[in-house]
This record gives C-alpha cells, structure tokens and sequence, in this order.
RNA sequence: GGUCGGUUCGUCUAGGGGUUAGGACGUAUCCCUUUCACGGAUAAGACACGGGUUCGAUUCCCGUACCGACUACCA
C-alpha cells in the first residue's frame, strides 16, 4: 500500500498565528514536498465562542509570506472540499451516530451544573483526577443510564445533549510515533471525551478524525501538546474501521521560552520586545499590536532557515538552506525529541548572512524606499555604492538607509566628545589645505585620489595622516564610527567633500 | 495529584559502548582594518544524579531529580 502523501496544517482561526504554528506548516510543508505528496490547509473552526475574525487571514498572509502556501486550502479548494470545519458541519452527525450503533459513543444530558457537582463530589471524595468515564459514567444522565424510552423522549423533545465516546475499561492504547516511537497508554486513564457539542458542532477530536480520513491524510504532524490525546483518536481511527488508513503520528517538540521555561506564549512577546509571530497582529479586542518578523525586518528565506532549525537539522554542519535546499535535505527522522528554547540572536545572525547575500542592487532597493520616506532621492548608482559598503553592517534591510543615511544628508551636528578629543590645530590645518587642493583639482576623482589629496595635505604642515584621521571622519560624517573614509570620500565626490569640510570648519571650534 | 513526553556547552545541536565529546549562535582575546563593523584565528564552555549490565558507559536498562505538555461541550 503507497498511498500519495497528503499532510495537512489545521490551525484554529482563534488570532494570531505564533511560530511554533509556523514552524508546524513549514515541516508539513517540506515533508510533504520532499515525498512529492500534497500540502492541504484546514481551518479548524468549530469553536465559534473562540473565533477571531481576521485571524483566517492572518494564516494565509504569513504562509503566502514565506512561500510555503498550501496545494489545497479554503481559498484553493482541491476534490476535499469544503476546508473550513465550520461549512463541513452537516457531514459530523453521521459519523457520531455511526459510533452510537456500534456501541462505542452514547447520549449524555448532563448539564454544566451537574458536571461540576460531580466534579466536586470526586475531588471532596479525593479522587485523584476527576473524569467521567467508565466508573462515574454508570451515575450520570446518559443513555447507558437511563431506559431507553425516556432517552428517546428527550432526544424528540429537543433536550439538549452531548455524545461521548465509550472509552473501553481495560485496553492497552498504542501509538508508533515517528519521532518518539511506541507511546501506549492504558485506557483506564482516557475519560469519555465529547465528540459532538450540544451545538451540533463536533469537538475537535471527532472532527479531526472525520477529516483526516475524508481528506486522505496518510501523516499527521502536530506539536507534542497532542500526544496525550493520540490514543484517543487512534481509538476512534478504530472504531470507525479505519485503521488500515490511519495515519502516521509525528508529534513536534515544543517552542519555549527564551529564559525560564515553560511554552512560548504571547506574553513572551511583549516581554521581550522582540517578535514570535510571523506578522503584525492587531488584536481585535484590546487594540494592542504584537510586532511581528517581517515588520521587524527579517527577510522570508532567512526567517524559514531559522525556523527549520529550530527542531531539526541535516546532520552535517551546513547552516544556510534555501527553501528548495531544506526540501531536499529534510527528514522527520532528523527532529530532535526535547523542546526548543526560541533565540532571537540566531534569527538576527541568519538575517545578517542573507543580508550581505543578497546583490547591491537589491539592497538598494531597499535604500531608496526608506530614504524616500523620509523625501529624499538620490541616483540608482549611488544607492548601489551606498548598500554596498554598508551592508556588511546592516541586520535588518532598513539598518542600510539608518547607516548610510549620512551620505545622502549632509551632518548638521557633530559627535561632541569625540570633537572635544580630536579636534585641533592640526585637523584644521589639514582639512583647509585638502579643501583647497579639492577645489583645485579636477582629474578623475577615486578613492586613491581623494586619499593621494589627503595624504599631500598632511605632508604639506607635516603631520602624520593618523592623527588627523579621526578628525577628518568627524568633520565628513559627524560621527566616529562608519565605513571607509575612502569609499565615502568617493561616493560623496569632490564638490559634497568641500561642502562639508567647509560647514565643519566654520561650525567645530579648537578647544 | 494523575497520564504522557523530555534531559549533551548559556542557547540551538552532532555523536554514540572505547572520541582530545564535533559544529553553530552568543561571550572573550588576538589578527586584519588610520574608526566601527565584516572577515580570519584562538579561548572559555556540556553528556542532570544514583544504581545496574559490561573489560569499559555520556551512549543500553532501572530508579531518582528536574523540566514540559495534557488533564473543557478549546483547539
């Protein structure tokens, strides 16, 4: 038995989607890639109280982002329509009534109240965890209770009623997980889970298993917070008579928190004041917006290399896969087991590689859309020199326009301390002969030139270029710190060069 | 509490009965650079603990500890 490889992302509509979300499509998406099978997504919206409009999508957006958009979604139905569970609705009750013939599900017409009071009955009496299951189940208001007549009679009235599934007493529930291997579990520590809601909408077990079956899915990889209710929904896979179908579990290792522990959450995000989710999200509800990676900087193929790595790697010491590299190099076998600490220093270093990957002219790109913001233009050629020599200090596209920006505009300000240090009778001496040779002098103008200018200036009062050196900088660009003088010096040109050194030496006072 | 899962440098990880336990991020130092950064080099830094099994265990087994997930008419 081959079957075509079908996996499926089925994430609940309920906000925004966090990164370990996005980390689950992109492992479906390279398996199912790698096996040549098929992507599917599938919204899993049969809680309506949890609904968040928006958030549908917010998925679409940020998978379309990354370029890892599934074959067959709600908005590119396939032959397993409809995608959505909400519009999927009528297919649930057959399913469930199906399992009430075979004796594996049953009515049950207890009331919120009456769940709690037994809750509370079996905590006061100290049992361990309170559930309704094969024991307590034999006291509660359900067909395995009550006489078939008034079960009948409350089902034609229109009482309302949940139907659960019958766990069996004494069953040993095994699953071969394809990253943890065999997980078994004894039924007696399953409880008798709602399958269908008074609502008429399936809870997410039932439907899930409906679905999955419908949809042909042969693997189902999901984070590790299901494992423990794996067992049930193999039970259900056999209940139905599914099993030679089923498909194979594979269950992710957790993202968590950066620092301390526990499950990376929302709170993580404004915590830490970096992003966790792939998008800015506004919440509908508070206003309150979460910062997200593309708007924080990071570039689509460097966010998916990170991603990929966080739970897996390729065995051997490469780093940087493009997306159609990670397809070929991928495994589920190659995912580590213990959860992950999420570290935004490793997302900053993959931006900063595929940053300086990236051509000048890409980068320029960038350069000039930010400058213009700001309502200045400058040439092509020049934005491409500029992204050039900055863009080995750059992590985020827009460091280009925030480090170059004193190439395009001229410093009206200087570094005050670093003046009060560097600025002297030497500097002014230097710069007002260089100033003048610059004037006078009309060849072609380079980097060996302007620096073969300079360097004459300094021999002319007879002072060492290296102590002018930093006075120089100061007086160009305002600040200690930057790129090669002599690269600036030529992409700013002769004219910008006296300019400035002019404003300096009119501005700067020798202290 | 119960059930299930996990545990190699600070972090992500490779490895696997005999290794100087490898790499990456981060950190530090040096080199390069008339500055900073990039780049290059070097350094510090880990097998949770206790019992087995074994000639030998970080690796296999069992316990303990710790961490996590789950324990809803949420997914």
């Amino acid at each position: 038995m081959s079957r075509e490889v079908r996996v499926r992302f089925a994430p609940s509509p309920t906000g925004a989607l966090h990164i370990g979300g996005v980390r689950t499509a992109l492992y479906n998406y390279l398996f199912a890639k790698k096996t040549n099978g098929r992507f599917l997504l599938r919204i899993e919206d049969t809680d309506r109280n949890r609904f968040v409009p928006g958030a549908e999508e917010y998925i679409k957006d940020a998978l379309d982002w990354l370029g890892i958009a599934p074959d067959e979604s709600p908005w590119s139905p396939g032959d397993c329509g409809p995608y959505r569970q909400s519009e999927r609705k009528p297919m649930y009750m057959q399913y469930a009534m199906d399992l009430i013939e075979k004796g594996h599900a049953y009515y049950a017409f207890d009331t919120s109240e009456e769940l709690d009071a037994m809750r509370e009955r079996l905590t006061a009496a100290r049992v361990v965890s309170p559930q309704y299951n094969s024991i307590t189940r034999t006291q509660m208001k359900n067909s395995l209770t009550l006489p078939e007549d008034e079960v009948k009679e409350k089902l034609a009235s229109g009482e309302p009623y949940v139907i659960r599934i019958k766990i069996p007493r004494k069953e040993e529930v095994r699953l071969n997980d394809m990253i943890r291997g065999w997980v078994m579990v004894h039924s007696n520590s399953l409880d008798d889970k709602v399958l269908m809601k008074s609502d008429g909408m399936p809870t997410y077990h039932l439907a899930n298993i409906v679905d999955d079956h419908l949809m042909e899915i042969t693997h189902v990889i999901r984070g590790e917070e299901w494992l423990p209710s794996a067992p049930l929904h193999v039970l259900l896979y056999k209940y139905f008579g599914w099993e030679d179908t089923m498909p194979q579990f594979a269950h992710l290792p957790l993202l968590l928190k950066p620092d301390g522990n526990g499950k990376l959450s929302k709170r993580d995000a404004e915590k830490h004041g970096f992003p966790i989710f792939p998008l800015n999200w506004k919440d509908p509800g508070s206003g309150n917006i979460l910062q997200g990676f593309k708007e924080s900087g990071y570039m689509p193929d460097a966010f998916l290399n990170f991603l990929a790595f966080l739970g897996w790697n390729p065995g051997d010491h490469r780093e940087i896969f493009s997306l159609d590299e990670l397809v070929d190099a991928f495994s589920i076998e190659r995912i580590g087991k213990s959860g992950t600490k999420f570290d935004i220093n490793k997302a900053q270093w993959y931006n900063e590689q595929y940053l300086r990957a990236k051509s000048d002219e890409a980068l320029a790109a960038y350069l000039l859309a930010d400058m213009g913001k700001e309502g200045h233009s400058i040439e092509l050629e020049k934005a491409i020199k500029i992204a050039h020599i900055i863009k080995e200090r750059a992590t985020f596209p827009s460091d280009l326009w925030l480090e170059g920006k004193f190439m395009v505009v001229a410093p009206t300000s200087f570094d005050e301390e670093l003046a009060a240090k560097k600025w002297n009778e030497d500097a002014v001496k230097v710069l007002g002969t260089y100033q003048e040779k610059l004037g006078s002098f009309d060849g072609e103008f380079s980097p060996e030139t302007a620096k073969s200018i300079l360097e004459s200036a300094a021999v002319e009062h007879e002072i060492k270029l290296g102590k002018v050196m930093q006075a120089v900088r100061l007086a160009i660009t305002g600040v200690g710190v930057g790129p090669d003088m002599m690269a600036v010096f030529s992409i700013l040109g002769k004219k910008e060069l006296i300019k400035r050194i002019g404003f300096a030496l009119d501005t700067l006072t020798v202290s």
